[in-house]
DNA sequence: GCTAGGCAGGAACCCCTCCTCCCCT
């Protein structure tokens, strides 16, 4: 199966209030990731990249400031996926609605896409555990995040494509099986 | 340690609405 995994960092929670100033993603191919198939950049906001954000994300001002405009990332970004499925943590409630909402801002024609949200491989693996956070989840699998920046979309793709090769395996599904439910979403077309 | 928005899922109830929790930055 051909996937991307991608990660937004964002200027804040809401898709209709907020924007997004970074996309990273990494291509995974039959159950293993391709090291040389990597998407990044930073996107420029509209608005300034606020304080909190900063010192949560790490990327300031300065590093959005010379960045390509949103609907230009968002091409380059669709180009990359291409018939690809999307995969994002907490994906369905964050990601999928921000690159919509983001897209219609900018005026882009829209195509379907197809995607699944990691925590669903959490929630199958381990139904009981209350959390299924990106950090519960790298905890339970034992993965490490030295030399990894958090909560830079660069360190967190990384992250979370070891973390889907390692659920996937776990649930015994084949490399060309999705052992959760596909869902629709949408990028440029 | 609080805030931001929207969602899913549950409660209570029979079809909606309301509530709370999770998770993302």
């Amino acid at each position: 199966m051909h996937l991307v995994i991608f990660d937004l960092e964002t200027t804040g929670f809401s898709p209709r209030l907020h924007e997004i100033i970074q996309i990273a993603a990494v291509r995974l191919r039959h159950g293993a990731v391709l090291p040389a198939e990597r998407f990044a950049t930073f996107v420029r906001p509209q608005s300034a990249v606020p304080a909190h954000i900063t010192e949560i994300t790490g990327i300031s001002n300065r590093d959005v400031r010379l960045a390509p405009e949103p609907a230009s990332c968002l091409a380059a970004f669709s180009r990359f996926v291409g018939d690809a499925t999307l995969v994002a943590h907490n994906g369905r409630r964050f990601d999928i609605p921000f690159l919509r909402e983001s897209s219609n801002r900018h005026g882009l024609r829209l195509r379907e896409v197809s995607f699944f949200d990691s925590m669903e491989l959490s929630r199958r693996l381990w139904a009981r555990e209350p959390s299924h956070s990106l950090d519960a989840v790298t905890d339970r699998l034992g993965l490490s995040t030295e030399n990894l920046r958090r909560h830079d979309a660069r360190g967190d793709v990384q992250l979370l494509a070891s973390a889907v090769v390692s659920m996937w395996q776990r649930l015994g599904a084949a490399p060309d099986l999705c052992p959760v439910p596909l869902e629709v979403g949408h990028l440029p077309a």
